[in-house]
DNA sequence: TCAATAGTTCGATAATAACGAACAATTGTA
DNA sequence: TACAATTGTTCGTTATTATCGAACTATTGA
């Protein structure tokens, strides 16, 4: 009774992970999300305050229908983390590769 | 004298790949010409021949500005290849890794 | 010089992204 | 039980981007 569609880990797809981590702020997101080693809200994801919460929920539905984030409920919020292992199993070394250079920008 | 506007290879960035590879039809695209390991025309390198030109040749220009590809123009023709020791010095591994799980979709 | 070929550019339309406002769901508190 | 506060989604509008066909440029070959 998930409320949030994810795919399943065949489904997704390498186009699919590479266009949402293209997206700088999508990048940063998954970038917060792998250095907490934990779930986020999304608010807590987020790399500025700045950005209006209707684009940033956007911006977090595209990472989860990818198959990057596992989206779950817990009181009033919304916590978020990577999908690492399914990911792994079907694209291994794709995130160490990724996030190895996406520091720096 | 070049006549394509292309990043020098420090001004790659890792998003930019990305967004450059999330996109199926530049996916197809880059793989023909990794697959050819030389340089094609624009149309050569098209995955299917129904794609309007003009929207062909936008494709063409994210992915040179993006820095995966250098164009160069040969007679009428316009000769893509792959930059890839560029993006090998750059991002070691990113296109081994990308590459390798881009066959099947 | 003229036709053929390969791509680019332009103008219009379709699809997607960003925003603020309104909404729904949950929690805490009176 | 209200009721306010909090988190995030949904909706409607506007801005940006993608796609297409038509017109254009540059080069080759007849």
């Amino acid at each position: 009774m998930s409320q949030f569609l994810h795919p399943s880990k065949e489904d997704i797809t390498l186009h699919g992970i590479l266009n949402a981590l293209g997206d700088p702020l999508r990048m940063r997101i998954a970038q917060n999300l792998l250095l907490k080693q934990g779930d986020m809200s999304c608010s807590e994801a987020a790399p500025c305050h700045t950005i209006a919460k209707s684009t940033l929920s956007h911006h977090f539905r595209i990472l989860r229908e990818s198959g990057l984030i596992r989206t779950t409920k817990q009181g009033v919020e919304h916590r978020n983390a990577l999908r690492i292992e399914d990911i792994e199993e079907k694209f291994p070394g794709l995130l160490d590769t990724v996030f190895k250079y996406a520091g720096a920008e």
